[in-house]
DNA sequence: TAAAAAAATCTACCTTTGTTAGATTTTTTA
DNA sequence: TAAAAAATCTAACAAAGGTAGATTTTTTTA
């Protein structure tokens, strides 16, 4: 009976494995340099070891982008901020943490610079988040319509997607011109702006 | 004499029909189907010519993006505005209707779902346009250093990319969806709540 | 106008990559 | 310990970007 736990682990392990490797590798290199032969090679297997798992690379980087939706919520779900209206301006700082903190992942689950936006499938992960930013909207302007607050939902991600797209695309530059630049500072002005808006 | 301009005129020709068939085939396809091989095709020819008038691949959807951008900024100057204040309105609308009528050409210049963002290249393209937005900026707001321009540009951007980003990943989706949606009235709202926020 | 030079274009190949069929090795079962 | 099952690999395919060198076409020159 061991033996068989000890197969089922192994295998999770190459799985887990496998998905780390191509992380690592887009980490490193950026999505369109990872191979399945450099994640074969990662894993110490042959490509089609990576069949065995995912029907095909695309799946692998749907998994490794779900993943990063799982940890950006759970981000977002532990931080406790009683006062309601900091509460979305603390989460539109905390979803640019995660992006600056994986910029390569943040581009997978978003479709910049990659593939087509795992976002837009909108799994039950992405709507988890978007349930998080209307409740905290609801505590500030109660009693509108579901079709009220979806719009605002868009909007509140337009702002916060829209910023961390031109501060991901325009990092490098950014970086190496003289003038400081103080991204959470620009962002937390336009959140601040939105909520005043709307409350 | 007339055989070298028949020439030259023949070759102008051949180099834009390649631009012609990439982008052709990216409007029906995507970016991701598009291949020396394909635009070899479509201008009847064999795969090496591609290669007598760019260095590769990527240099064939660099220009298609140069040219985007050309567009882009002529459709901005062709509006004349009088009222300064409604004048950044219009501009991002205008922006908005570009990146609707041309959704791939649109994807290609800013990255998404694609290469790596042209835009970040910053090109003359790309400044000229910059300047643009910032004169209408300067005309509601004067007397500014060219550092907060540059900050207000950056955070208009942000609104509006951010808001067509988010409109062309949730395209299909929302397309889908029984609930009516207003793009145009989003963008203005956000764009309104922005120019009254820095006059 | 015919040979030589230059220009235009192609054929045939190389390498990398995603992917798969079928063989081989390893492990489990009876 | 032999047969069955599972795990894994070898060897190949096709499609793609890219290029060297051959071939065809056009132009030049004597």
């Amino acid at each position: 009976m061991s033996s068989i736990d000890r197969k089922t682990r192994h295998k999770e392990a190459l799985r887990t494995g496998i998905l780390q490797a191509a992380r690592n590798i887009a980490l490193k290199e950026g999505w369109q340099a990872v191979t399945i032969r450099k994640i074969a090679d990662e894993v110490e297997y042959t490509p089609p070891i990576v069949y065995e798992f995912f029907e095909n690379k695309e799946a692998v980087f749907f998994e490794v982008a779900m993943d990063g939706f799982t940890i950006l919520r759970s981000m977002l779900e532990a931080e406790v901020i009683e006062d309601k209206h900091k509460k979305l301006c603390r989460y539109a700082i905390i979803h640019w943490h995660f992006a600056e903190q994986n910029p390569e992942l943040y581009k997978l689950m978003f479709g910049i610079e990659s593939i087509p936006s795992i976002a837009a499938e909108r799994p039950q992960e992405v709507l988890s988040i978007g349930e998080l930013i209307k409740n905290a909207m609801k505590a500030i302007t109660p009693d509108l319509e579901d079709k009220e607050y979806k719009e605002l939902f868009f909007q509140w991600m337009c702002i916060v997607h829209g910023f961390i797209t031109m501060a991901l695309i325009m990092r490098h530059r950014i970086e190496k011109e003289p003038d400081a630049w103080e991204p959470e500072l620009y962002l937390e002005r336009a959140t601040r702006r939105f909520i005043k808006s709307i409350q």
